[in-house]
DNA sequence: CACCATGTTCCTTG
DNA sequence: CCAAGGAACATGGT
């Protein structure tokens, strides 16, 4: 489920449910998802501590806990990687197939569930340290990314996917912003004008609020059971009560029309990843 | 069987 | 140094 939308949107789902919660449990299931920490550390830093703030730094959820009695904050460090969920539920309730950490709480559970492994939940606070800045805050301006494009001759699509230059855009988002600015995904990234920065950083904003803005209103279902996740979180073009929910604009739709001009969406690949784009929107020059 | 999939990191090749 | 490509991690859907 995971790009920068995505990840906001559990954050605000959840913060209010964990809350005050303290942590009785911890469970690792699979050791490699909690590496560099270990089993033991994870034990002796978490047990006893209660949940405060959650927040969010580009895709990785930062969980603010505070042991009894003491003013020590501990940060509990997660990556949804691929397929990353995180949910609570009832203590009797069964544990999925693919659950590499377990927290159990006072009342219920807090379930990591990933299919694909490609998820973490560590201490390790040292991957936060290389990302660039946050694409909704006063950092990222058009100054910032036109220093940060300007010495790359890497397509833009790729150079908008490093976590190093803004963090918290993926896949999807990288097409989404590109076609909302009107700019070709094959762009050398030390190409764009001025002004195609200028929209680009508008684009980049306004699509990824506009998805924060739709997860936000849906009722979703986090533990990820239910058909209604089709409308929010990737694999669906909708669910059974709007099967043709508009949720992208070029993503996924290879062969469809373009819905501002018609043109079939085309896709390419760049760095082993799909891109998705307009040939007739997404202009290849200034 | 084939190919595809929201991510990150590492390695090789040019 | 950089860019590009591939692979690894691992499971499941079509």
């Amino acid at each position: 489920m995971p790009e920068l939308p995505e990840v906001e949107v559990l954050v605000r789902h959840l913060a209010p449910r964990i809350k005050g919660k303290t942590i009785r449990a911890v469970e690792v299931r699979r050791a490699r998802t909690i590496a560099p920490s270990s089993e033991r550390q994870m034990r002796k830093a978490l047990l006893g501590t209660t949940f405060n703030t959650l927040t969010r730094r580009g895709k990785y959820l930062l969980f603010n806990l505070r042991k009894a009695g003491t003013a020590e904050p501990i940060k509990l460090i997660g990556h949804l990687g691929m397929t990353g969920r995180i949910y609570l539920v009832p203590k009797d309730a069964q544990l999925p197939k693919h659950a590499p950490v377990v927290f159990e709480l006072e009342d219920c559970r807090m379930i990591f569930e990933d299919t694909r492994y490609f998820g973490k939940m560590t201490l390790d606070p040292a991957p936060l340290d290389k990302l660039g800045p946050e694409p909704m805050g006063t950092e990222f301006t058009a100054d910032y990314l036109a220093l940060a494009v300007r010495d790359s001759r890497q397509p833009i699509k790729v150079r908008l996917m490093d976590q190093a230059l803004v963090a918290g855009i993926g896949n999807i988002y990288a097409s989404e912003a590109l076609f909302q600015a009107g700019i070709s995904p094959r762009i050398p990234a030390n190409k764009l004008t001025r002004i195609q920065i200028s929209r680009l950083r508008q684009a980049i904003q306004k699509v990824l609020a506009k998805a924060i803005k739709l997860g936000s209103s849906s009722d979703l279902d986090f533990a990820g059971a239910g058909e209604r996740d089709g409308l929010f979180y990737y694999g669906g073009k909708g669910d059974s009560v709007n099967p043709k929910a508009e949720r992208f604009l070029v993503y996924d739709r290879h062969g469809e029309p373009c819905r501002k001009c018609g043109t079939p969406i085309e896709r390419i690949v760049q760095a082993a990843r799909s891109t998705y784009y307009c040939p007739e929107c997404q202009s290849e020059g200034g």
